[in-house]
DNA sequence: TATGAATGAGTCTTCATTCAT
DNA sequence: CATGAATGAAGACTCATTCAT
């Protein structure tokens, strides 16, 4: 079996497949300068190989960022929906949200990479991951969200002038968006008692109440 | 015979002056697809003139780039500034909060290019303009605001869970990122509804009282 | 006007215009080692010039090989049609083939890249001008001839066993492909006394009697 | 441990022998696209084993064209050679041109790769077996051929303008060449009833008397 | 015996840059 | 003032070749 590799495991293991480590080092090169601005020579060097032997296992660049989105980023998505936990999209609108924070900041632990990638090429225009993933599971997970904060608010669950539709872009804003900037705003303050739990705690306390009402 | 041409504006100036087409026809590019991801060859063919003219112009790729820092971002941090209104950085985080919302919601209305340049260029790792911005205006108006948030704090005038720190990062993701990102959202719900008025609305109200209390 | 350069000559013509010269020197190198053997630097260092050169002027390798078929291939069978001589394709077949004969020795003597060229890349399987050229003109012009002998092979203008439809392969067979091979034949004896008017004379005797027959 | 592997047949040999194989499928590709465009890849593909067993067999891609060179086109000369029949050289002119077009369609027949590989990589300029093979068996195969032609002209049993030298290569024209150019004339006309008798009885027929002299 | 893994060299292509006009 | 011409450097991709297994 030769020919143009198409994307895909050679079929033979040995000890140390080079694969996982090749899609490893694409992850962290594409969150750092961005799909675009990333050369295969960086992803090589990142993993300790030539770049021929990217194109050796994947076929061209890009089935290797096709691999990237398959293998690591969907796969996320995934995690992050189970980790909505057993109420998944039911339940109190506060209940959704604290979930949903507590999902994506556990998940952003787990793969600082995401945040970064995923903002740049998902969610801003011209992304390059943009089209195949909202295509696939994006639009799907999406959606079922905001139908649980339009039903919510339906049932009077939510203030008046909350815009259920704007509700999870707001989420988004304020945890995902945090995460991917963190290297600048930690940069220009003393942040070394903010960690992710200090940062969940304030994000759930300005979604519960808003920086209004009465304080001591 | 010029020699080289130290990089800048070119020496005599007519009536016809390409210069800030160039440069809106680069701030355009880069806020489309980044500014890793932009030729000259694209920015020379939306501004209908030659790519050797960018150079003739600007010098070299890296000074376009510069002067679209200096004269069309920088400007606009001013303008910002300007917006949050005579009260400045005083009174209230409510208040503050409030003029904050308006004033990029303002801007944004203004120049629609703004959102995804800045996130994508300056708020990510990797952003190319990021280092030469913070340096200069960025960091002192970023932390005038965190000062203003923490004296605040320490007023008593915030909840006690909100990190004074955290908040303008909590308000750039509820404005700014929004704002970027609105392309995706849009094209994933019936949003003909949802201007920039609403979006304030929105954002003002989860601000202020989060999405719990008493409603109807 | 910029973007990727269709094939086409530039807009502005300086002194010393490289377009023919490239084209010139590609159809040496075409001719000598074959198309598909041909790099880009080949080209170029036949040129005096820089493979980045040829891709300013023709766009890609592709599109360089189309403008040799349509610059330097189509127009030498129109050189031949018209070489063809008053008569065109009427008359005996006699007459008929002495023209045909003529007339490509003339063009061989001009062009003597055709020979060669022609039958790798046109007359043989697998040959990468065969495609593009049959479609256009050489179907109609091959087709022509034939019809030709035909008539005169329905008039009983040529002896039985002949196969007019195999007439024209043969006579390509025994102008266009001795050319082509002459470096090999002309290697194996000394045929310093064998210009381009003894082979004509040679072509013509064989066709016109053949090999039998009373002689001296 | 085998060192640098000296190129040559592999040490054992088992009862499923893929050398063979291999060189025929060489064969089959070096024909239909020529050597140069062939990649040890398409060999392999058409084969059904690995690139990596090509050189396992043969030590380097210039090797397995020498074993082609060695184990099938020489062998054909040899063939040809053996088909001229028992008056081998002698013999009239005629009788020597109706052996020789007789045994080249016998060969064709049963070799159908041998016309377009032999015009491409023997007959034309920068063909790649031109070299070897001149050097070793063609040249006093072609040179026996022009001397038998040669001496029959001496005894005038050839007409005045036919040259000796250049009615071998005129044969050839009149038998290789049309085979090696079939798939393109073929696709050009109507040949459904036009096999290797009724090509062989059209070149005889032309060569013996040509197309002049009085028909009914 | 046979192959998957790995790579250096070479090819095509793009692009920022320079220069003569 | 403005651009066409020209190029070197770098990127993606192919391919023959090597090697460990």
């Amino acid at each position: 079996m030769t020919g143009k590799r198409t994307p895909g495991r050679p079929l033979h293991r040995t000890s140390t497949d080079l694969r996982p480590a090749i899609i490893d080092a694409a992850v962290r090169c594409y969150s750092q300068r961005g799909v675009a601005a990333t050369a295969l020579k960086h992803i090589a060097g990142e993993a300790g190989v030539t770049p021929a032997l990217l194109h050796y296992y994947f076929g061209s660049r890009e089935h290797l960022q096709q691999a990237v989105l398959d293998e690591r980023v969907l796969p996320l998505l995934k995690e992050v929906q189970q980790q909505l936990g057993p109420g998944g999209l039911s339940g109190s609108p506060e209940a959704l949200v604290r979930r949903f924070i507590s999902a994506v900041s556990a998940t952003v632990d787990r793969h600082p990479w995401w945040p970064p990638l995923w903002t740049r090429e998902v969610l801003l225009e011209g992304g390059v991951l943009r089209a195949p993933l909202i295509e696939r599971t994006g639009k799907q997970f999406f959606q079922q969200i905001v139908a649980a904060f339009s039903a919510a608010k339906d049932r009077g669950e939510l203030p008046p002038d909350i815009d259920p539709r704007l509700l999870l872009v707001s989420l988004v804003g304020l945890t995902l968006f945090p995460a991917a900037a963190a290297p600048v705003w930690r940069n220009l303050m003393d942040t070394r008692d903010i960690d992710s739990q200090a940062m969940e705690r304030h994000t759930l306390a300005l979604v519960s109440q808003g920086i209004g009402g009465h304080h001591a």
